[in-house]
DNA sequence: CACGAAATTAGAATTAATCTAAATCTTGAC
DNA sequence: GTCAAGATTTAGATTAATTCTAATTTCGTG
């Protein structure tokens, strides 16, 4: 359970009342949440916020490496506090993003993008969770 | 180089003139285009098309095993004429993206996904295209 | 030709995200 | 302690992608 105070002072990011809301809102959150889930979030941690602080906010975590965006979802970006590598299995019946760590999956043949400088890479898998 | 109205025709949907520029301007496009770029293109072929056709025809050509959309770009659909399993390479850059063909890569690990029902997946790369 | 179904359309509505410009905090120099 | 400069927050306007609506046009068939 990461400390949002901390967190965001580690960051050098001034701690605001509304960014410390923010923060605790996003950073143990594993669903990938909305930049509206966040807000919806962050409000009921007793705090005035505002939509328009909840996406300067957001932006200025992803900048500082707190948080990373990943484009997954239609329409809509979602916001991922696991900023280390990892791929993404989308369940297609439920929309749930779900982490598959990185050495559960190995990508081999990236010799064959000599043309390519790859700076970073992902497997997105869809399907069905069981059970 | 596809014929847009046998192409129309072999997945039972009635060509119609917007529908078959609107084919034309999608289907031999490697740029992943938006509904918007479409819309631009099929415009030039002289036919009168609105941007709802675009939108309704893009659907129908979804639906009917044509076209896929891939969620790749932040903010917009992309539409994609090829619908053979294949990977993605994003220039950050210049946004473009490119096919990376199937057998280029090789996701080894699956086995660990044993709980998940994967219908289909893909790597998607990020960096630079050299030269 | 006539008629019902299919297709097209302009513009309204919806939604995510950004922008604007004013109000409110902080902070550090005095 | 005071206060100006800069940082932060905010409501509401704006933009952009997409969908919806309801009316019009076109198409296929008898
Ligand atoms: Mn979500
Ligand atoms: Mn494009
Ligand atoms: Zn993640
Ligand atoms: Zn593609």
């Amino acid at each position: 359970m990461k400390n949002a105070l901390t967190f965001l002072q580690d960051h050098g990011i001034q701690p605001t009342a509304q960014r410390v809301a923010i923060a605790e809102a996003v950073l143990d959150n594993t669903t990938h949440p909305t930049a509206e889930e966040i807000l919806v979030d962050a409000q009921k941690r007793c705090a005035i916020v505002s939509r328009a602080t909840v996406y300067n906010a957001l932006k200025l975590f992803v900048e500082k490496g707190m948080l990373r965006t990943q484009i997954i979802r239609e329409g809509t970006v979602v916001y991922d506090p696991n900023t280390q590598n990892h791929h993404h299995f989308i369940d297609e019946e439920s929309g749930t993003i779900i982490d598959i760590p990185w050495d559960w999956l190995k990508v081999q043949g990236k010799q064959n993008l000599e043309e390519y400088d790859i700076h970073e890479y992902q497997v997105i898998l869809r399907g069905r969770k069981k059970r």
